[in-house]
DNA sequence: GCAAAAGTGTTACGCTTACACCCATGG
DNA sequence: CCATGGGTGTAAGCGTAACACTTTTGC
């Protein structure tokens, strides 16, 4: 949706191609800066920001749907999602807040229109690293921004509830979940790694107990290389052994946090 | 749906009342002779057993939709249910699977009848107490039957999927959910409810320290009164304490399993 | 009296936590 | 040389798991 006449055929026709009274919103989490972060969008049409989100193809399966949806907002492929929950609330989207449809695109809508019917969201969160991320405007879309989850701006429709049940989610996932290596890039020091679960779960944890507990995983590799970052001790490179950490997951890891 | 015409009714006008392409299913857990059940039932017109399920009124919350399906299924009230998955493979009902409503029925059906186009569903898991169970048939329904969990007959469209990622779910919750509570009937023994922990985690339990730290969690009351069930000692009935349980699940209570 | 299941307490082990000193680096 | 942060091991304590004998009951 690039083009004005584009968004238009979105809201004449999309009912045709997209299956009515259904979508899904991504919660898209990154880290950065010692903060975990979620990326908003804010509309040209719209005060508040919200969720990435779009609607299913007639014969697309969700969780495809997801990753084209996403695919199309950030250029990312392969993206570590999850279904966490669906938000139904009948009132979720109210008739005012679609009033941007009818008054700023100056297009006539019937009430029972398939951007206007009550719709159910299926909510998807993402864990990816903050910087593959480059997200990608539409005609729809003025900007994209990270913002830190504990100091977040007015969202739209139920949004600020979705944001709270995938962080919930995530951080109730975080022992069976491979989030350091979906948020972390390739390589990253024990520091870094000890700071996203110390934010993830919201209290500091003793470093040396850290580090025995995640080299004791074994899934692990330290780089000859180390990381040069300051009037100190330079902290070595880990990255994750991918196939470890598959078959870590899959006999049933815990980190024990 | 009592009746024939209620039934056509349903089918020829049900999309005005009913948010269509949406719907719940339900997977209905009890607890007898030792194993976990889970409630089915067979159509009039369908070979295979499905779980209990409806659509949404158009202005009618998730969690009350389901709450009023099960209700008008069963009778019980105030049920424990909570949502765990959507599923919306495109051809999770495929169009021959839906062939009865056309056949059996001998109604003509637009191929964009509101029953025919693809829905996604809303898997809703219930605890229920066995015995409360009254299973009310409606037009549509021969008979309901409770099922080992471990012994299931075919099931219609992707009810099989369904019931396994329930049955996931519930196991992983198990150590903060109140499983016991919404299982057991009001009266239990230990070794009533050892059983239902060993046939949730599918693992024998030691029975001294099963008591210990159900005991130790503050959350139970043993009653003078003992059950007599054959040629030896009688086990303690025990309750829960209903205001210790809610207290200790806000605190974040964990069976440690 | 015997078979079957329930009531009960103690010990050992392992895991988790607490804790301190030395080293490297940049300014 | 000093401030900052990273690398590393050990000891104590707590919680979990292992384990056996006695009691009750029906036949």
């Amino acid at each position: 949706m690039n083009t004005e006449k584009e968004l238009l055929d979105y809201i004449r026709n999309g009912g045709e191609r997209f299956l009515p009274h259904v979508s899904i919103d991504c919660a898209v989490f990154g880290f950065h800066d010692n903060e975990l972060k979620i990326l908003l969008l804010k509309s040209k049409f719209l005060e508040d920001w919200a969720l990435p989100g779009g609607h299913i193809l007639r014969s697309e399966p969700l969780d495809v749907a997801a990753q084209r949806i996403l695919n199309e907002r950030t250029g990312l492929n392969d993206i570590f999602l999850k279904q966490f929950q669906s938000f139904g609330d009948p009132n979720r989207v109210s008739a005012d807040n679609m009033n941007y449809l009818k008054e700023v695109l100056k297009v006539p809508l019937a009430t029972d229109h398939w951007l206007l019917d009550r719709t159910i969201s299926i909510g998807y969160y993402a864990l990816v690293e903050f910087s593959r991320v480059n997200p990608i405007l539409d005609y729809f879309t003025a900007r994209y921004q990270w913002w830190d989850v504990h100091d977040l701006p007015s969202l739209v429709f139920d949004h600020a509830l979705m944001v709270e049940k995938a962080l919930q989610t995530v951080r109730l996932q975080l022992n069976y979940q491979p989030v350091g290596y979906n948020l972390l890039p390739e390589k990253f020091t024990m520091p870094e790694l000890q700071k996203l679960y110390e934010t993830m779960l919201e209290k500091p944890l003793d470093r040396r107990n850290f580090q025995k507990r995640m080299l004791g995983l074994g899934i692990l590799e330290r780089l000859e290389e180390r990381k040069k970052v300051g009037p100190h001790k330079s902290p070595y490179y880990y990255r994750f052994n991918r196939k470890k950490y598959q078959e870590a997951l899959s006999a049933g890891l815990s980190f024990g946090f």
